[in-house]
This record gives C-alpha cells, structure tokens and sequence, in this order.
DNA sequence: CTGAAAGCGCTTACAG
DNA sequence: CTGAAAGCGCTTACAG
C-alpha cells in the first residue's frame, strides 16, 4: 500500500507554504503567476489528489447528496436514480444511494436516512414512504429535502411529481372514445400520493365525461404482479360486463396480462388494456400495450437540480410542488369495445 | 437550521470530558458503568449523532465503498448494484455509486474512479471498462478492488464472474439434443472477458458435440438492440440454412426478436432462440424465451463480501476468480428443427 | 501576495 | 478508569 500524497508534500515539494498551495488549487485570491505555475507542477509530479474528508471537515459541506429510493428492482425507479446521479454529476456532487433493503420493505429507508446523515449529506431526494416519514421532517429543520415521484403530502417540501391526474385522464378519454362506456380501474391498495391522484383523475374525467361509475369496477389490491393477477381474476370473476381496464402500476400491469392469459380473456377484442409506464416487455409481448408513459430520468434529474438549488442557498424560494407531465402511448391494446361489451 | 450537536456538547452536558464520550460510544475500554448511563442518556436527550467525516479523517478509514457500475439502465447492473449495496449495508458499509453518465458510454468511469478516491473510500467494487483499467492499475496499489462480471483479464485482482463457459455449454447441449446442427452465435462485438469466454464455450462444445462451426455462422455485432436487429438480418441474408441461433446478450436478443418478426421468422418453428439474463419481457412475451440465466444480485453481493474482507485485513488472500453459476432455463423459443433445415 | 495559527469533530496514545 | 494533548488534512480569517 502506497502512501498517499499530501497538501504538506505538494508545498515542501514547491518550496511553499500550504496555504498557498490550497489557494492556488482552489483558484482563491491572487496568486504569483510563478507559483501557481511551481506549484501546479508539484501537483502533478505527485500525482496530489486532495482529500474531500478533510475538506468536507472543514468547509462544513460535504459535496454529497443522498439519495433514498424505493428499490432498484423496478426500472422506474432505477432510471430515476440515475437522473439523480447524473444531475449531481453535472452540477458537482457526489451521490450516495439508500434503497430498500433485501425484501424487507421500506422500513430500512429511516436507517439508510440516519446513516446518511451522520455523513453529513448536503442535502436528499427522496421518495418517500410512510415509515420514513417521521424522520424526515425532523431533518428537513437542518437539511433540505426534495420528495420524487410521490410526496407524503402535506406539501413542506419541493416535490418533483408526474402530472398524474393528467395522464390518466388522457387514458380514459381515449377509451371513452373508443366508445367504451363500462371502464375498471385496478390501482395500488397503499394510500400513496400517486394511487390517490391516478384514482382521482379517473373518477374526474369519467365524471367529465359524462358516464357513471360502478363502484364495483374500483378495485385496489397489492402493488405486485401478484396483486395485479388477483385483482383481474376478480373483475372476470364477478361477471360484470367490462370492456376496458386501466391498470395504474407496471408491477400489476404484469399480472393482470398473465391472469388474461390464464383466463382466456383476449387484449384487445375481448377487453381493451392501459398500463402504466413504457418499459421494454410492455413493447415486445404481443399485443404491444397502450400504456401512460413516465419521463423518469427527468424527474430525477429535475428533482436533484432542484435540491441542488437549495443547498446552494436559494431557500428562500417556497416549497412547492413541481408537475412533469407524462405521456399516453397508443398501442394495440386498446380499441373499440365488443359489440356485446 | 438547527444546529449541529458534537460530541463536545453531549461531554458538557453528561459533565465528562470529550474522550470519555467517544470510548463509550465505541465501546473501547472499561468505563464506569454510571458513568456510561449518564452519557448515554445526554446522548439521547440530545439527539447525537456522530459525524463520520470527522470519525473517517481520524481513523484513515471512511467506511464507504464505491461501486464503479456500467450502467443502470440494464436490469443485470441494476440487480447487481443491489446486490452489492446489500452486502455493504449489511456488514457495516456505505455504498456510493458511479455509473455511467448519459450516453457517453465508459469514459466517465475514470473521472468517477478519480471523485470516489478523493473521498477516501475504503474500496471499490467494479465493473471495468477498458478506459478505467490504467487508473485502476495505479489505485490498485493503494485500496483493494474487486471486479464483477467482467474482467480486464490479467487475473491481478480478485474477479467474481459468471462460469461462461459452462452455462453456454448448457445452451449447446440443449440444442445439439434436439437435433440442431447448424447453429448461429451472435455476439458483442467488443473484446470483454464475459464475451469471449461465451464464444470460446460455443466453440468447445459445438467440438466436443462433434459438430463442426461454419465462420459464417459466429456474428458480432453491437452490444445493442439495433447490433443484435443487424446481427439476425446478416444471418437470414445470407442464406445459410441456420435453426438455432444463440444470443450473448440479452440487448441484442431484443433486436434479435424485432429482427425475427419483421422477417417473418418464426419462433420456434423456423428458428430456435436462446438469450441471455432471465428479465421480465423474456417471460411476458410470446414464446417466452429460453434462456441463460445469470444470478446478478448474488455477485454483486458476494464481490462486496469479498472486498470487505480485503479492507479489513485478509489482503494476505491472493486474488483469484471466484465463478458464479448461471443456469439454462428452458422455455417455448427452442425446439427440434424444421425437417428441412 | 504570502505565511503562521486556529479550528472543523473526532480518536488515540500518553499520563496520572 | 479518566482527562489533557496531539493530530487526521484541509481552509480561512488574521497579520504582515
């Protein structure tokens, strides 16, 4: 193990102080052209690195922002980390990343906080959940904070959130006129930000539409392909006459198309499909699905920009709720209803 | 902003001195035991919360790790970056990440190889590049590295990589028993270790199979989608009575089955098809694919596990290639060829 | 324009 | 068993 190189052996080596040599690297105050140039070679000759430790020690900032996510596993969530990565790579930070540990859900997110704060993080985006919550707020009162993708509500902080209301009204306008009347919605159970939103902007823009709803077509059940698989085989199963269902999350999008499979149910002659986000299987099984589409990556990318513009002292802009807008792709999963529908 | 508490803070209120509170909280030496519950309990009316910067410049050691990763976007380095988080939370670490910076492909690495370094880290887990290899060569000499599936080749550092050839040779197996004689290997076209061992197992199994390999029908092509859509229309340009094609990425097998639909190809019938990585679109769609699975979370973990342990001290062990298993999972893409292949 | 001194928040020999 | 002192590698007032 090599020994490393210090601010000391750069100025010994220059025949300076160490005061000087930290102002010529950090391009503080005038320096003697002469020195700057000695020095700059002792640097390189050294191969000098500095050590962001120390300095972090002393200038009372670290340059690292904290990332808290819900998990890589799905590809939502991954590419908006690396938004968040790439927007702190440009604008001169470092990120450290929190997600859910193992299988274990979102309790790991309060102890992925605590350990980033020790490291004295400038700032966190985060995507909140219900159990990080508590925590978070008490550390808002020294750090700032960005919420990503969902926010826990009360709106204290800046939130990067997708247009939800929106999109899914453009899901359910383009079913009504396709000239389906008797439209599901399958949703997420949890009381998430973008469940409850993604739920309104259905019940909205039906209402908008003029065409009643059957409770009975609400149907919420796990986040996962499980849940989504589930939440199919009961809205065949209870006969009612479906045309059309619109699936709020990936995950369940994933097991609502085998339970269709497995049921025999045709997509989209027997019943027409939106899902929610534009990964790659949703575009290579067959029928290629009609399906909101999320700009991830820029929501990461905005999201860290924008804690970044805390950190760096514009706080005093209030906080508020930013409205990135997605997008419906229209594929071969939809059309017009049976006419029996 | 609230202020910080240091642990000067909690000493003056617990009415000890500073060091007292830091071997309590390390639990270094014997203490008086009212003494320790005095202090902790000042400790947990304030609120402390150590500051590791200051803890990591002390003791030399930061108790982070970096993770150099190729990229994001794919599901495998994903996983695997879970993986890798995983182990480090698990066993006391901080995991910081660096993947690749837009579209830029690899060059990045370096300059993320250079930030993490100034931060001290205890270590790095990465996937290399050939442009990140020279820097690592020379950081080599000062933390320990450990390599993920792939390699840069010389074996000088500990590597924890997928037994490429004996899952490929799984793969020639299969086909070989169900008949096929003439089969394609399309391939990345870049000289990385996890390519040219998949090549060099077709190659010996097809030998050992006793079947010989016409040049044409071994195609490289880009890592992409785009590389592996080229990649198939070479190979049915050409003519060659091909009925099995074998795919070493699972980028190019989506090509591959854009390729194949435009074409008119069908699967298996006309053509079997083996790929790479068991994702979800593999599942979803139809014929869902056969193919060689890789277990990505699994090395991420065990190549952190194993780069812990050369932090803490069983750098004695001399570095070698720890092999990973992948398993051919046999779906409805392959079957016997057309009789008239 | 340059250097000597202090200090960021910790830990760890060194005395007692 | 406990505390005073030094020091990790930097930056930043403070003199000159």
């Amino acid at each position: 193990m090599k020994t490393i190189v210090r601010l000391a052996d750069v100025a010994r080596h220059a025949g300076v102080s160490i005061p000087t040599v930290s102002r010529i690297l950090n391009g503080v105050q005038t320096v003697a052209p002469e020195l700057k140039e000695k020095v700059m070679k002792s640097v390189e000759e050294l191969g000098y690195q500095p050590n962001r430790m120390a300095k972090s020690l002393r200038e009372q900032r670290t340059g690292i922002l904290a990332h808290l996510t819900a998990g890589l596993n799905a590809n939502f969530h991954a590419t908006l980390a690396r938004g968040v990565q790439d927007a702190a790579f440009d604008l001169g930070y470092t990120m450290i990343l929190g997600s859910n540990h193992h299988m274990e859900g979102d309790k790991d997110q309060q102890t992925y906080a605590k350990l980033f704060d020790s490291y004295r993080v400038d700032g966190m985006v985060v995507v909140p959940s219900s159990t990080v919550d508590p925590y978070l707020e008490t550390l808002s009162s020294r750090i700032p904070i960005v919420e990503v993708d969902r926010t826990v509500g009360e709106y204290s902080r800046h939130a990067v959130l997708l247009n939800n209301t929106e999109v899914m009204g453009e899901a359910v306008r383009h079913l009504l006129s396709l000239g389906h009347r008797n439209i599901a919605l399958l949703y997420g159970i949890e009381l998430v930000s973008t469940e409850v939103e993604r739920y309104q902007g259905f019940l909205r823009t039906m209402k908008e539409g003029g065409v009643p709803v059957d409770p009975k077509f609400l149907i919420s059940e796990d986040f996962t392909e499980e849940g989504g698989h589930r939440a199919f085989q009961r809205l065949v199963g209870s006969g009612l006459p479906v045309t059309a269902v619109i699936v709020t999350t990936n995950e369940m999008l994933a097991g609502v198309v085998v339970a269709a499979r497995d049921l025999g149910v045709r997509i989209p002659d027997d019943i027409s499909l939106i899902g929610m986000d534009d990964e790659r299987w949703v575009r290579m099984m067959v029928p290629a699905l009609t399906v909101m589409a999320q700009p991830p990556y820029e929501m990461g990318y905005e999201a860290c920009r924008l804690l970044i513009q805390c950190v760096e002292g514009q706080n005093g802009v209030v906080p508020r709720v930013h409205r990135m807008s997605g997008k419906l792709i229209v594929r071969d999963s939809t059309g017009p209803p049976r006419f029996d529908g």
